[in-house]
RNA sequence: GUGGGUAUAGCUCAGUUGGUUAGAGCGCCAGAUUGUGGCUCUGGAGGUCAAGAGUUCGAAUCCCUUUACUCACCCCA
């Protein structure tokens, strides 16, 4: 047997509403507020990842899926959705368009670790993207709406942490605090701090191991350090959000770790499965991949980490995935009239079926039964004849009598 | 890359100090006066006990190796 993949999955029939469900919540959460989807290919030149996530995250460093292909060209399979929609921006001059420019994606993603709770080689990401604009109000736009998403879905314990990583310009300050600060006990860190040390500091802020909290805990927040500017931005999106009813922690502990994020950065964390969703903006990206200085802001949600939240939680998903009528043939005699009259019937709306495979008047009802049909008619030679059919209800198992040209009208009326 | 756990039927799991032909529940298929599913009863199919080697008269059980899965660290969604 050939088996799937080490972090990979498959959505099994059963259960493929789930994600139809969630999708079609998504897309219209879209549609009502402008956003419009843009598909981007399944792979992109390494080169485009390296340079916006950055060489030295985890992301880059150890968990893409890079290979060379027949013709010797490095590519990587999607590993973010926010980089490829950049590359797009500036390939197709959509600045051309009305800006801000809404969009949204619903994409694999690939990232090559080892799986374990919530975490997949392929998962898939919900993302939505701000194109030219600065304004706090579309930071507002943006983390409202995965509010709005997720607390529609039925999401509890559901907490919003917000921080100012600062812009080019007050985070450079804020580095050489930092520096300043961890030089002086620079012998007690761990081993990979002491690389993140030379490399990327920010990274500190977020290491787990005791002793690195420690230090942090009395290290210098970047919070003291941010700039008029970056002050008065996450001031007024605290004032929104706080207008808006969206509530919302500081936390100036949020290190991303995708390098392209300036000012805002967020995340929605429920307890158990911890980030569901993390965003922020990211001024400097379209420049970074070639274009005009357009600022944006955006997020990406983990569709399977949402799934297994609503599940953890108990929510139950609506399955609208159901037959509305199964025709059982009471002999092998009425099967040709039964396939006819569901192509008829589909052709009127209604989701039907009949047996194929010749087994039992009694097993396809029981079949009809276990797939969940909303209804049955059962076909012999005097429905034939006459004309009319006993509809029956799968539900509460009651019938009534129905002519057989009216029974697409009256599946469709109840 | 580093640790811990697990591996027996499609699924969830029993399986005694090592002892006949490896079990249950659920699911699946088929029947219970041949025009009506669900409930109940009866029967049936389905296992290389993850793989390989070893100890033993005898291994699902004990030893070793491998693989897969899983949880955690790191990082992310």
């Amino acid at each position: 047997m050939i088996s799937i993949p080490k972090g990979t999955k498959d959505v099994l029939p059963g259960e493929s509403y789930k994600w139809q469900f969630i999708e079609r919540k998504a897309r219209l959460a879209c549609k009502l507020r402008n956003f419009h989807e843009i598909r981007t290919p399944a792979f992109e030149h390494t080169e485009l990842f390296t340079r916006s996530i950055g060489e030295d995250t985890d992301v880059v460093g150890k968990e893409m899926y890079t290979f060379l292909d027949k013709g010797n060209r490095s590519v990587t399979l999607k590993a973010e959705g926010t980089a490829p929609v950049a590359r797009s921006f500036v390939e197709n001059s959509l600045e051309a368009m009305s800006l801000p420019l809404k969009m949204y994606y619903i994409t694999p993603v690939f990232r090559y670790e080892n799986p374990q709770k919530g975490r997949l080689r392929e998962h898939h990401q919900f993302g939505v993207e701000v194109y030219g604009g600065d304004t706090p109000y579309l930071d507002l736009e943006v983390i409202s709406l995965a509010y709005d998403f997720l607390s529609e879905l039925g999401v509890k314990d559901l907490s919003l942490n917000i921080n100012n990583i600062g812009c080019p310009n007050c985070r450079k300050k804020y580095n050489a605090a930092l520096k300043e600060y961890l030089s002086s006990r620079y012998d007690e860190l761990c081993s990979t701090c002491k690389e993140r040390f030379v490399r990327n500091p920010l990274r500190i802020l977020d290491c787990k191991v005791p002793h690195c909290k420690e230090i942090v805990a009395e290290a210098p927040v970047i919070t003291d350090y941010i700039c008029d500017d970056c002050r008065a931005h996450t001031d007024k999106l605290c004032r929104l959000l706080t207008d808006s009813g969206i509530p919302y922690k500081i936390d100036p502990k949020i290190v991303r770790g995708l390098d392209y994020y300036t000012k805002t950065v967020f995340e929605f964390v429920t307890g158990s499965v911890g980030t569901v969703c993390g965003g922020g903006r990211y001024n400097n990206l379209v420049e970074s991949v070639g274009g005009n200085p357009t600022p944006c802001v955006g997020f990406g949600m983990g569709i399977e980490r949402l799934l297994y939240i609503l599940d953890s939680e108990g929510i139950e998903i609506p399955n609208d995935d159901i037959l509305d009528l199964f025709a059982v043939s009471q002999s092998p005699d009425q099967v040709d009239y039964c396939f006819r009259l569901c192509s008829v019937l589909r052709r009127e709306g209604v989701a039907c079926d009949t047996d194929l495979t010749g087994r039992s008047m009694k097993s396809q009802l029981k079949f009809a039964n276990k797939i969940g049909a909303k209804y049955t008619v059962v076909i012999g030679g005097s429905e034939v004849d006459g004309g009319v059919c006993k509809l029956k209800d799968m539900s509460t198992g009651e019938t009534c009598d129905v002519t057989i040209s009216e029974l697409a009208k009256t599946i469709k009326e109840r």
